[in-house]
RNA sequence: GGAGGGAUGGCCGAGCGGCUGAAGGCAACGGUUUGCUAAACCGUCGUAGGGGUUUAAGCCUCUACCGCGAGUUCGAAUCUCGCUCCCUCCGCCA
């Protein structure tokens, strides 16, 4: 959510800004109710005021015993009117909020302008492609390995499920393992068990909702969702907080399953583990002073990609031009690991700065000393990593044509150094 | 699921419908004093939103906020209703 006071004052930058997003906004709408809203709040203070006057005067009179009648009568009809302007400012408020929430954060000024991934960025590239020996894609290759089950995934519970089986979800586990070590271990970040479900109010701070509820899977009868990710419990962790400033820059690292019903992303992409309603995933969130947010930023990406140089997998990094950043990101890199199955990049991670955006709403602030102002702090988050395309990179690059390696580093998780 | 109890500022904790934006304590901050650490004393010390003023930091003023939302009343932290969360006990379950 953006600032109204910056939105107000900032109109023309604002409604470019969102076009550059692909994004279509309401800012004449929310300037006008906003006027409106003021012009309102000052004629009820008015109102209130004046009451509140009376009504001392009443207190006065009955305390030495005299009578108030007169004035308590006078008064009569001005709550009524009073409550009528309150509701009028509720609907207008109600107004601004809706569409206020609707704006997407605003792009940094170094992301490249541009409508769709055409126009994202290449950064840098890391390793090399590997010759394999094989013409096989991951799903020949894990069904013959008895590694993934994607029939029986559909069978129990859809298509876009599947079963880790046997030595794959050892493997899977390995993984997960592995990131969650890393990141605690080395890149400085505190483990976290989240609930993999959340409400509506999380779901609202981190951005989800409103626009992405159709993409969720919800529980009606407790109202609560599905996470797509561990981003949501994660920075809500802190949700309507005052932090210390000794307790920035925080870094905070969790495994989650995601659960995504991807509604009407059928037919591109999706065969195997492309794209799937339920995959595993250790996400990184940091919560940071808002001038280090953009050094963090690189640093997250970093951290993502030391997995991928462990696992000594080819990646690129883009840079996410504004058509291709998400809703509520002012940045965005993305990591993209090759597959020599697909002849295709896929992406893995997703590395985002959002500035003070989510934090606005879900109320995420920090104290520079004790007397200090609360000031919203900065939220970013990436994953690090997720793991189907992951299993797919590796499957498809350690594959000999009869036994499928085990990379190095993961040898001691999985217990072997081969599956065959 | 059943029965009770509770929710007040950064924290603890008072609060007969009007004198309570809220006592008191702790913490924090500024200062005075004592030859260090400390103690004592004085002062400051919530958030948000309007309006005014200033080049600005700021200052002045109004309004709202005692879990959330409605209601009663001239007037609600205080009374009524609904909801959420927390605690205790019972039941059920991993």
């Amino acid at each position: 959510m953006l600032d109204l006071k910056f939105i107000r004052e900032n109109a023309e930058f604002v409604k470019i800004n969102t076009s550059n997003k692909n994004a279509t906004e309401h800012v004449d709408l929310i300037i006008s109710h906003d006027e409106r809203r003021r012009e309102i709040i000052q004629e009820v203070e008015k109102i209130k005021s004046q009451r509140n006057l009376v009504t001392k005067e009443i207190a006065d009179l009955k305390k030495v015993g005299k009578d108030a009648s007169e004035k308590i009568f006078a008064m009569k009809g001005v709550s009524d009117q009073i409550k009528e302007l309150d509701d009028e400012l509720g609907e207008v408020e109600d107004v601004v909020k809706l569409y206020i929430m609707q704006i997407p954060n605003m792009t940094h000024a170094s992301v490249p302008i541009g409508k769709n991934a055409d126009n994202n960025l290449d950064v840098r590239q890391w390793g090399e492609i590997k010759k394999v020996n094989h013409k096989l894609n991951h799903i020949e290759i894990a069904t013959k390995l008895g590694i993934v089950d994607f029939e029986r995934g559909a069978k129990v519970a859809g298509g876009g499920f599947h079963f880790y089986t046997a030595k794959g979800a050892r493997l899977e586990r390995a993984l997960i393992n592995f990131f969650l070590d890393t990141h605690t271990d080395i890149h400085g970040y505190t483990e976290m068990m989240p609930p993999f479900v959340a409400n509506r109010n999380s779901m609202r701070g981190t951005g989800q909702l409103p626009k992405m509820a159709e993409d969720m899977y919800h529980c009606q009868e407790d109202d609560l969702f599905l996470i797509p990710t561990a981003e949501v419990p994660l920075t809500n962790y802190h949700n309507g907080e005052i932090l210390r400033a000794e307790e920035l820059n925080k870094r905070i690292c969790g495994y989650s399953p995601c659960f995504r019903r991807e509604a009407g992303s059928y037919g591109k992409d999706v065969r195997g583990l492309l794209r799937v309603h339920q995959f595993n995933k250790v996400e990184l969130v940091k919560f940071v002073k808002p001038e280090d947010a953009f050094d963090e930023l690189e640093s997250l990406v970093s951290d993502a990609e030391a997995l991928l140089k462990s696992l000594d997998l080819h990646y690129r990094v883009i840079l996410l031009c504004t058509g291709d950043t998400s809703f509520a990101s002012a940045k965005t890199y993305d990591i993209e690991v090759w597959s020599p199955g697909e002849e295709k990049w896929l992406e893995v991670s997703s590395c985002s700065n959002f500035g003070d955006f989510q934090a606005r709403r879900a109320n995420i602030r920090f104290k520079r000393d004790a007397n200090a102002k609360p000031e919203f702090l900065h939220t970013l988050n990436g994953s690090g990593l997720a793991t189907p395309r992951i299993m797919v990179a590796i499957i498809e690059n350690y594959f000999d044509g009869e036994k499928l390696h085990i990379p190095k580093v993961l040898q001691k998780y999985v217990g072997c150094e081969f599956i065959a």
